[in-house]
DNA sequence: CGACCGATTGAAAATGTTCAAGGCAGGTGG
DNA sequence: CCACCTGCCTTGAACATTTTCAATCGGTCG
């Protein structure tokens, strides 16, 4: 399922690709980040909306004894931290130096153009959230495996190779597995030379019908 | 009329039976379904927003195989049917007999009342899928059953008792889970005397602190 | 060179699933 | 009015997939 593949020039991604005019009105600033670091945080106050204009972000959330679970990524031209609490359920992170433009919700909300781009992109990311809790509800860990590679490849605009900007720790805590079965999978997938691994990060995708047959 | 034919006696469903006023604007048409009957299809066109009038709505999703997942569940008051495709991706049914107010989604975009609620009821729903992403990810077995409880019991706005208007295949394909694994934990559940079972549809909360507990 | 970090691999263990059977309540027809 | 059927839920036992625990590999950096 994969309701997110429009030709969307907002929503293509090579490794570190910049959203040209990706901003947030006259009223937004731009914040940079370096590798690693923290956007915002869990129970921190939520009342901006972010949009990546370069880079990787991740939306992580701890649970208290420790388990951690990523609700997703956000690349070049995505919003993201719109929640419904006063408070983030979530915290966001730089995945790599990433630029984001950064404005008051509210002012957002008076701006008729960018509030068309925050709905069109809120729609489209319930649409997101609805296919991943169907993955994390049904799926195979190889099927999740295979999802994950042709949801990337697509959202960097790409069909043979994809670049991870993200670890297999946050790849296993966004399927709902353990980073050996995620390590597992992709070995897997190898094997079947359905992919190949030039290093952990840099995927070729040998036979992108078969993956996506893999996807269900 | 409105109260959820389970073929059993006269079941309460108390705070959320019928929102009063939740309409979607003059534009808006009411219909009404039997139990079980068919909101909107899977493949359909999706230009209309729906608000749950009275009854409850499910939502599901199938996969060629035959795998059924269930996105969520809509009560009295809720908005629904909202999704960034052209066509839906998922189909909506009536639990019991339900009644909803439907419209296009353009009219409502132009009623700036009905829009605001739209926009707090999309954030909310945001914050709900999250945390359904959290509990099919990083929850077990028990944990999964525990916040369903918790979560119904929340939305009917109740403390000690609860009425499930869905059957435990729908529990099941909504938690991730299987028909069985739900029924188990029911019975851990009230063997561990947090819960006690009427009859499968009428749970009374024994020990809501330590049902919680139980949610993570 | 040695330490360290992330990724991979293997074997044992656990959680949840599958398959199969049985129970209970409601509805139907004799 | 009772027998029986049907649908839904529960229970049990075997099985499978994924996790856990532990060891190793390979590259990078000091």
């Amino acid at each position: 399922m994969r309701s997110f593949n429009t030709a969307s020039p907002a929503s293509t991604f090579a490794p570190p690709a910049v959203a040209p005019g990706a901003d947030l009105g006259p009223m937004s600033v731009r914040m940079s980040f370096a590798k690693e670091e923290e956007i915002y945080a869990q129970e921190e106050e939520a009342d901006l909306v972010y949009r990546v204009v370069s880079g990787a972000v991740r939306i992580t959330c701890l649970m208290a004894d420790g388990r951690r679970h990523v609700a997703g990524f956000h690349f070049a031209g995505e919003f993201f931290g719109l929640e419904s609490g006063e408070q983030h359920a979530f915290s966001a992170e730089a995945l790599c130096d990433t630029v984001v433009a950064v404005a008051k919700r509210r002012l957002v909300e008076r701006d008729g153009e960018i509030e068309r781009l925050l709905w069109i992109s809120t729609a489209r990311e319930m649409s997101r959230l609805h296919a991943h809790m169907l993955l994390l509800s049904r799926k195979t860990a190889c099927e999740r495996v295979a999802t994950f590679l042709v949801e990337m490849a697509d959202r960097q605009g790409r069909q043979d190779s994809l670049f991870l900007p993200m670890g297999r720790q946050d790849i296993a805590d966004y399927l709902g597995l353990t980073i050996e079965t995620v390590s597992r999978m992709m070995t897997k997938l190898q094997a079947d030379r359905l992919i190949e691994m030039e290093d952990p990060r840099h995927v070729r995708i040998r036979h992108g019908a078969a993956l996506m047959d893999c996807c269900e």
